[in-house]
DNA sequence: TTTCCAAAAATGTGATCACAAAATAAGAAT
DNA sequence: ATTCTTATTTTGTGATCACATTTTTGGAAA
């Protein structure tokens, strides 16, 4: 058993154990460090984070919920597998979800907010030309997210941050394999049509910007590493 | 504080009790057995189902992750309230998800498998003229549940039960407004399509379907009983 | 060296308990 | 009768423990 090594996060005051738990590893794993197949125990985690394994099991039923984390028969507890096959409908479906959250989005952008969109999409940039992989890809997260939360009574949100979840680990791999990233230009784009509040542009540059890249990562790349990585 | 009903719930051998509690409350959830705003407790569960409070706990985590129950800050656990737009989002949502699901099914269906969905589709209608409005709404889950399903890679079934959850409790109340259900023949329209392996037809269908009634249930009624069960 | 089997260790499961925070009930003051 | 305060109860949280299952280990047999 080798030792774990997550990320770290910062701790609000009053957040519980268990919530803690929870939104540290989520954030482990949607930021690929864990490899697919890589199994986590309860006890082992517990110890990681300082806790008992009570909250620890909890924020992994949660995660296994998202689909995230898999409970096996054997009652083994591993970050799962992914296919070409699964890899390409997780993509499809992020391209279906994330168009229609962001149309929906649009009507509800000011223009303020258009402006911090922007200043996200330069950070990203910044990042990208710097080479720090990680940090472009939490801020290329964090473009998507201020569009579709932009809508007040969202639901979307959820469950494109699952689907996200659960192409985390490949992300992982990518990060290791890809040596340097390229600037998305979709995302201008997309930052274009939301001035012009033009639904139908910004979904189809969101769904182009993940047709063509999952956050800076090359997606026939990424489908020719999975076919290897078994 | 109340007696708890939970519909019943087969218990197969070996299930263990955390997992039979959270499948036997999300079944509970899906079904309308819950209105919205009740709250549930821990150990009032624990006791219903005859166990201890830790497995309830997972459990009730694990349906906040699907977006059935809610954590409020005051550590309250209650049935989501719904608003009108929030109802339209997810109704929307539900669309642009099962029309994806149910397109990239399409190739996947054999000649067997859609006499299955028939048979499940006749299910539906004898339940509605014999005044089931419960068996109706669960055939009427596994009709379209079959259809998605058959695709062998699919991921977004999950997120469509979410969906599905986040609308349960609304269905509950549209059921005891609701007088009688009516038969819709999208089901047909959707079967015909998929014996033609049309995919664009079954997603239209599919979607027409979603529309105009959520199994069986009218959504504009369901919309104007919203604004008025506050 | 490989295969097989038994002992030991590790691991998930579920019950119980102490604790703190929140909700409720009860009584006093206005 | 209403409002406010205090005491009691309820409830979620997290730690700990016993148990059963699974995995790993270590050595014997082929």
């Amino acid at each position: 058993m080798k030792a774990l090594v997550l990320p770290v996060l910062e701790r609000p005051e009053g957040m519980t154990t268990h919530d803690y738990a929870f939104a540290r590893l989520r954030q482990a794993i949607m930021v690929g460090a864990f490899r697919p197949g890589t199994s986590v125990t309860i006890r082992g985690l517990a110890e990681a984070l300082e806790s008992s394994p009570t909250p620890i099991r909890e924020a992994l039923r949660q995660l296994t919920s998202i689909g995230a984390l898999d409970f096996l028969e054997n009652r083994r507890i591993v970050v799962p597998r992914i296919t070409p096959a699964r890899f390409e409908e997780l993509i499809s479906l992020r391209i279906v979800l994330e168009s229609h959250a962001a149309r929906r989005a649009v009507a509800h952008l000011s223009d303020r907010q258009i402006d911090r969109i922007v200043a996200i999409d330069e950070a990203i940039e910044a990042a990208i030309l710097d080479g720090q992989k990680a940090a472009a890809l939490i801020a290329n997260q964090e473009f998507h997210r201020q569009i579709y939360m932009a809508n007040p009574d969202q639901v979307a949100m959820p469950l494109i941050e699952s689907v996200w979840l659960q192409l985390g680990p490949i992300l992982g791999i990518a990060m290791e394999h890809v040596t340097e990233l390229y600037v998305v230009d979709r995302h201008r784009e997309a930052i274009e049509a939301l001035r012009r509040r033009d639904e139908d542009a910004v979904a189809e540059a969101i769904g182009a910007d993940i047709r063509e890249g999952i956050g800076g990562f090359d997606q026939q790349a990424i489908g020719k590493l999975l076919s290897l990585a078994r």
